[in-house]
DNA sequence: CAAGATTGAGCTCTCAATCTTG
DNA sequence: CAAGATTGAGAGCTCAATCTTG
């Protein structure tokens, strides 16, 4: 069998990544804009806190952080500089291990995201899940996870 | 009728929502990446091309270009400057409107476009298109249309 | 030396202000 | 004054280099 050679985009292919490219630049800033007016944080800085806020003992080492957010390890440093600066985060030395650093949630980090949670689920409903109907959710999902698996590949 | 109170996301939605953060952080880096080695430019970049090489004259007004490709006037300002630096695109004053100005894709524009077309399609193919079955195009089509419209309404 | 975290330098975007033309 | 484009200032990320600990 020989090798493929390589088709353009048919019309619906080509529909199909435009649509996916004109959201991932609309949508980030779409929510961030109503998270800053909801929760006075960013889009990223939500997210850390709510990854916090799952986690045990409200607390996860910095690159494991960086890893879930899929940030590098500088950008989660500078990311926690500022959510320590507004107090809703603590670092913390990990007694384990010297090297490691923990970032703990605060009772303030907490009661923020529960104030921006309302607003911040509220937008992802209206932008994102309302559009997709219930059957169409498990497809939705194994395309989105196979695009994620293979872009990190 | 009574307004609805705010309910949490399901395990399923919950699932959606974060696949698609995922897939949005992860995948522009990817494509960046991968066009960055093929063709020397940013994904922005090649973005601009490619709008140009389409429109008739390979010319459009930077306040098109900036709507079509949904930054502010300022970043295409910016984004012009650099493609043309880099001699891939030249600046001409309007003759209708002397306020406007028009972005122009030069020769050396359309061959570096042309140069990298075949990595780009390969990775849009690899890490997205061939990710989504072809009986569910356009399922997939019509919710992406409809997260962009409600994201930037 | 290797790993975790931070710091320095630089890039690319944004908002707000400015300049020019209608 | 309104619209199109640019410029100044600043935010937030990256890569590369550094510091500290195992």
């Amino acid at each position: 069998v020989a090798a493929t050679p390589l088709q353009p985009l048919s019309d619906k292919e080509q529909r199909a990544w435009r649509a996916l490219a004109r959201a991932f630049t609309i949508l980030p800033r779409t929510l961030d804009t109503s998270l800053v007016g909801a929760g006075r944080m960013s889009l990223a800085e939500y997210g850390v806190l709510s990854n916090l806020s799952e986690a045990p003992g409200w607390r996860l080492r910095m690159s494991d952080l960086a890893a879930i957010r899929n940030v590098t390890p500088a950008g989660m440093t500078r990311l926690v500089d500022r959510l320590v600066a507004c107090g809703l985060v603590e670092r913390c030395k990990c007694v384990d291990d010297g090297r490691g650093a923990f970032a703990v949630l605060t009772e303030a980090g907490f009661a923020r995201l529960e104030e921006a949670y309302p607003t911040h689920l509220e937008s992802v409903r209206r932008h994102v899940v309302d559009h997709i109907e219930e059957g169409d959710l498990d497809t939705f999902i194994e395309v989105m996870e196979k695009i994620s698996r293979s872009a990190e590949g």
